[in-house]
DNA sequence: GGATTTTTTCTTTTT
DNA sequence: GAAAAAATCC
C-alpha cells in the first residue's frame, strides 16, 4: 500500500508486520531481529497511514525501560505522536486504569500499591495475628502462592492447596485479602487480577475500555502470565486489533508465572491470527549467533528456528578459567582498560552475571582499578531505610489506612511509641476488627486532649500534613495557579515536621549525613517529577488515562501518581542529561532487550549458572529455561563475547569449588578459545547436577562441586578460609597437607590473559587448619570497630591488613572503603 | 522504652 | 559477608 511512511529500511516479514491489517498477529522475533523497530513502525504506520489518534492505541511492555524507549523512538519517527499514546507496563497501566475508574469498582482513588516488603510485612502481621507459626509457614512463602493464585486468577476460595497447612495457609490469604482491603491497598498482583475481575464482571466496562483501543500491541509476550493473558483478551474483545510480539527462547520469567504456551499456542485462543516470523539478525556476529545456538537448540520444548545473520564471523569466543571469583574481576578489569587503550567509550562493555551477589567482587576490583561502573538493579535505592521511610510518611499523608506505611514510621524517629503501645494498639484493632489508623485515632481520643499522648500527637502530625496538602491530594486545579505548596517542599515540611531530619542531624555521623544526602536527592528527584508533569500540559493519556471527550473527572493527585510512579519503577529514573560513560553490571534477566558490542558472562559453573538453587527440586523445565537465560546473555553481544568461570569461589562466605558449565562444553571448538590452564572439555553426556568434575591437571578427582555428594550450591561448611590478604605466592603444585575435612584443593589458578603473558599464581586458597581463625589486631584496631579519620569522619572497619606500616580497611560512608594507615586512626 | 550487641538467615531471577 | 532478627543491656 501506499505509505507516508519511509519502510525502505525494514526486511520484508517486518513490513508484512507492519503493515498487518486488521485482526490478530503474532510475531515471533528472534533475538536482534528488530522486534521494537516493528512495533514503533507500526504505530506509527497506523497514526501517519491510517488516522488512528494515538490515544486509542495501548502498547503494553514489561519494563518501564521498554516503555521510555519506545515513546522515545515513536517521537523521533513521528514527533508529538508519542505524547498522546498510552503505553506502560502492564502493572502501571492496570493501575491507573483502575485508579480512574476507582469509584465504580468499589476501591479508594489514593489506593496504596505495595511491594514485596509491604506485601510480607502485611502476611507477617496476619500470621502473628492468626496465632501461626512463621517458622512453620513462612511469610514468604505465604506470598509466593498469593501471588502465584493472582497470576493464575485465583482468590483464596479456589487456590488450590495441599499438604497440611492448606487450610491454614488459605486462611492467612482469606485474612490478607480482607487487610488489604482496610488498608486501601493492592498488591503487585492485584493491578493485574483486579483489572481482569472488573473487566470480565462489568460489561459495560469492558465494553468502555476495550472501544477506546482501537490496537492494542504486546510485547514480550512469551513472559505473559495467566491473568497478563486474560487481560490482554480482554481488552482486545472488542476490536481484536491485537498484534502480540515475542521470542519463546527468550521466556525467562516462568517462576513468575510466565507460560510459554500463550505465545506458542497463541492461535488456539485466536485461531485466525496470522504468523511473521523474523529471523533475520541485525546485532551480533555469525560466531556468536553459533554459540548461543548451540545452548539453546538442547531444548525439546521449543520452536524451532535459528537465526542468521549477514554480519561477518567475527572474533573467537573466549572462553576463559580462572582461579578464583577475583580472577574474574581481573578479566573485567582488563577487558575495561583495553577498551580505553582502543579509545572506545566504557559503555560499550557490559557484564553479566546469573545473581546479584557476584556483583560486589566485580564492583571492587573496578572501584579499586579505578573503572567508572554502574550497577542496574541489586540493592535498590528505594529500598535504603531512610528512603523508604520518608515514602511511607507520603503514603501515610495519601492514604492514612496504610497500615504498613503507618506500623513502619509511628515511631520513626523515636517518639515513644514503643513495642508494647504498638502492640496494645495492634490488638486493639484485631479486637476489634477494625484498620491501625482508626484504632490510633480511637487510642489518641481516649487520652484527655490528643496531644496528651504521644500517640495523639503522631495522628495529630499526620492529620496536620494532610491538611497541608489539599493540592496533591486532588487533581491540581485547572487552573495551574501553583498557589499550593509542591510536592518537594511538602516532602521537606514532612521532614522537618516529623523530626525525622532534626534526629538524622542529631546524630551526626557520617552515615546519618549520607542518609540526610540521600533524603536531599529523593527530595530532588520529586522536584523533576514536578516539573515533568507541570511542563507538558496535561495529556489526555498519561497519566490518567482519559480520553478528549472523556476527559478524567476525579485524577488522583500529584502525590498518588508520585508514589504510584515510584512504586512500579525499580530504579530512579536515569537523571537527564548526557548518558554518562561507565561499564555496565546487571543480571542477566536485567539484561534483557539490550545490546552492547562487547559481552562478558561471568560465573559459567555448574551449579551457578546453570542456577540450582537449594530446595527447587531441579526439573528439565529449569534447565531449559537456564538455557533460555544463557541465550538470552549471550545474544545481547554485537562484537565480542568473553565467557568466564571460576574453579572455587565464595558462596555465603565460604569457599566452594566449582566444576565447569555445561554450557561452555556445548560450544562449537571452532567458534572458541579457551584460556586458563586446565580447562578440559568433557565428553557431552548427561551426567547429573553435582557429579560432574573436571580435570585441573591437578589432584585426582578434583573434588569439587558446590556442596559435595550432589549437594547444593550453598549448602555444606566448607572448613576454609581466605585468610585476609594472605596470597599464596608462587604456583607450586605441592598437594595441601592432610588434615583437611573435606575435599582436595584445585592447583592455584594459572591464567593466560590474552596478550601471550602468562601470570602465575593470581590468588591461591590459603587452606587453614581445623582451629577457628583468631579475629586479629592491627595497632588496637580490630574488624567491625568504629573508628574516625579527619578526613572521613567516622567509619567501620571492614578488616585489618597489618604489615608495615600497618593498615587497615576502614568502610566510610558516603566516601566508600578505604585503606588506611593505622596511626591516621582513632576509635570513635 | 530504646539502644546495642549477638545470632541467624540468606540468594536466584522482578513488576 | 551483609542484612535482618533476636537477645541483651542501659
Amino acid at each position: 500500500m501506499e505509505t507516508r511512511l519511509d519502510l525502505t529500511s525494514l526486511n520484508e516479514p517486518q513490513v508484512e508486520a507492519v503493515l498487518h491489517g486488521p485482526g490478530p498477529l503474532v510475531v515471533f522475533a528472534g533475538a536482534g531481529s528488530g522486534k521494537t523497530r516493528v512495533i514503533v513502525h507500526r504505530i506509527a504506520h497506523l497514526v501517519l497511514d491510517h488516522g488512528v489518534p494515538a490515544w486509542r492505541i495501548l502498547a503494553v511492555t514489561f519494563t518501564n525501560r521498554a516503555a521510555g524507549e519506545m515513546k522515545e523512538r515513536l517521537d523521533r519517527l513521528v514527533p508529538g505522536a508519542a505524547r498522546d499514546l498510552a503505553v506502560g507496563t502492564f502493572h502501571s497501566t492496570c493501575a491507573r486504569l483502575l485508579r480512574r475508574h476507582s469509584k465504580e469498582l468499589g476501591l479508594s482513588r489514593d489506593f496504596a500499591i505495595y511491594d514485596d516488603g509491604d506485601q510480607k510485612a502485611m502476611i507477617s502481621r496476619v500470621l502473628k495475628d492468626l496465632s501461626l507459626d512463621e517458622k512453620r509457614i513462612p511469610p514468604k512463602m505465604v506470598a509466593a502462592i498469593i501471588n502465584q493464585a493472582k497470576n493464575e486468577m485465583q482468590g483464596p476460595e479456589d487456590v488450590p492447596l495441599t499438604g497440611l497447612d492448606a487450610e491454614r495457609i488459605r486462611e492467612v490469604f482469606r485474612e490478607y485479602e480482607k487487610r488489604m482491603g482496610k488498608a486501601n491497598a493492592l498488591d503487585f498482583g492485584d493491578l493485574i487480577y483486579q483489572m481482569v475481575r472488573a473487566l470480565e464482571a462489568n460489561e459495560a466496562l469492558r465494553m468502555q475500555l476495550a472501544g477506546r483501543f482501537a490496537h492494542l500491541l504486546v510485547d514480550e509476550f512469551q513472559d505473559t502470565n495467566h491473568a497478563q493473558f486474560r487481560l490482554v483478551r480482554a481488552l482486545a474483545s472488542v476490536h481484536r486489533n491485537l498484534v502480540v510480539v515475542g521470542d519463546d527462547d527468550q521466556s525467562i520469567y516462568r517462576w513468575r508465572g510466565a507460560d510459554r504456551r500463550n505465545i506458542l499456542d497463541f492461535r488456539r485462543y485466536f485461531p485466525d491470527a496470522q504468523i511473521v516470523k523474523l529471523e533475520q539478525n541485525y546485532r551480533s556476529t555469525k560466531r556468536i549467533l553459533r554459540v548461543a545456538h548451540a545452548v539453546i537448540e538442547k531444548n525439546v520444548d521449543r520452536e524451532p528456528k535459528q537465526l542468521w545473520t549477514d554480519n561477518p564471523d567475527g572474533a573467537k569466543i573466549k572462553v576463559l578459567r580462572c582461579g578464583s571469583e577475583r580472577d574474574e574481576a581481573e578479566i573485567v578489569v582488563r577487558a575495561a582498560r583495553e577498551l580505553s587503550s582502543e579509545r572506545k567509550p566504557l559503555r560499550s562493555l557490559a557484564v553479566f552475571y546469573r545473581i546479584h551477589a557476584q556483583s560486589r567482587v566485580l564492583e571492587e576490583a573496578l572501584r579499586a582499578a579505578r573503572i567508572a561502573y554502574r550497577v542496574v538493579g541489586g540493592v535498590r535505592f528505594y529500598d535504603r531505610a531512610e528512603v523508604k521511610d520518608l515514602l511511607a510518611y507520603l503514603r501515610l499523608v495519601a492514604n492514612p489506612e496504610d497500615d504498613v506505611s503507618f506500623l513502619r514510621v509511628v515511631n520513626v524517629p523515636a517518639r515513644g511509641i514503643g513495642k508494647t503501645t504498638v502492640d496494645r494498639l495492634l490488638d486493639d484493632a484485631a479486637t476489634r476488627g477494625t484498620g491501625v489508623w482508626e484504632a490510633a485515632k480511637r487510642a489518641a481520643h481516649g487520652q484527655q486532649g490528643k496531644s496528651g499522648s504521644a500517640m495523639g500527637r503522631f495522628v495529630e502530625l499526620v492529620e496536620t500534613l494532610r491538611a497541608k496538602a489539599p493540592a496533591l491530594l486532588s487533581a491540581a486545579p485547572a487552573e495551574g495557579a501553583r498557589e499550593a505548596m509542591g510536592l518537594a517542599d511538602f516532602a521537606r515540611l514532612v521532614l522537618t515536621e516529623s523530626g525525622y531530619e532534626k534526629a538524622l542531624k542529631d546524630e551526626n555521623t557520617a552515615e546519618s549525613d549520607a542518609r540526610l544526602e540521600n533524603l536531599a536527592s529523593l527530595v530532588g528527584s520529586m522536584q523533576e517529577f514536578e516539573d515533568s508533569e507541570g511542563d507538558d500540559r496535561p495529556s489526555v493519556t498519561s497519566p490518567s488515562l482519559g480520553t478528549p471527550d472523556d476527559p478524567p473527572a476525579i485524577a488522583p493527585g500529584l502525590l498518588t501518581r508520585y508514589l504510584e510512579t515510584v512504586t512500579l519503577q525499580s530504579e530512579p529514573e536515569e537523571a537527564s542529561g548526557a548518558e554518562k560513560d561507565q561499564v555496565t553490571l546487571m543480571t542477566v534477566h536485567a539484561a534483557k532487550g539490550l545490546e552492547f558490542p562487547r559481552v562478558i558472562v561471568v560465573g559459567l559453573e555448574e551449579q551457578l549458572f546453570p542456577f540450582r538453587g537449594v530446595s527447587d527440586g531441579e526439573g528439565p523445565e529449569e534447565l531449559e529455561e537456564e538455557r533460555r537465560l544463557a541465550y538470552v546473555a549471550f545474544t545481547r553481544a554485537e562484537q565480542s563475547l568473553t565467557l568466564t568461570w571460576a574453579t572455587s569461589r565464595y558462596v555465603f562466605g565460604n569457599l566452594r569449588l566449582g566444576t565447569i558449565s555445561r554450557f561452555l562444553d556445548e560450544l562449537p571448538v571452532q567458534d572458541i578459545e579457551q584460556r586458563g590452564e586446565g580447562t578440559s572439555v568433557r565428553p557431552h553426556g548427561d551426567a547429573p547436577y553435582g557429579q560432574r568434575s573436571v580435570g585441573w591437571g591437578g589432584y585426582g578427582s578434583g573434588g569439587g562441586n558446590y556442596g559435595s555428594g550432589g549437594g547444593n550450591y550453598g549448602s555444606g561448611g566448607g572448613n576454609y578460609r581466605s585468610g585476609s590478604g594472605q596470597y599464596l605466592s608462587g604456583g607450586s603444585g605441592h598437594p595441601p597437607p592432610s588434615g583437611y575435612d573435606k575435599g582436595s584443593l584445585p592447583r592455584e589458578g594459572s591464567l593466560e590473559y590474552g596478550d601471550g603473558f602468562e601470570r602465575r599464581s593470581l590468588r591461591g586458597v590459603t587452606p587453614v587448619r581445623h582451629e577457628p581463625p583468631k579475629e586479629k589486631e592491627v595497632a588496637g584496631f580490630k574488624k567491625g570497630m568504629k573508628v574516625r579519620h579527619v578526613r572521613y569522619g567516622v567509619g567501620k572497619v571492614h578488616s585489618v591488613e597489618g604489615g608495615t606500616p600497618p593498615t587497615v580497611t576502614v568502610d566510610f560512608p558516603g566516601h566508600g572503603t578505604k585503606q588506611i594507615v593505622a596511626k591516621y586512626l582513632e576509635p570513635a
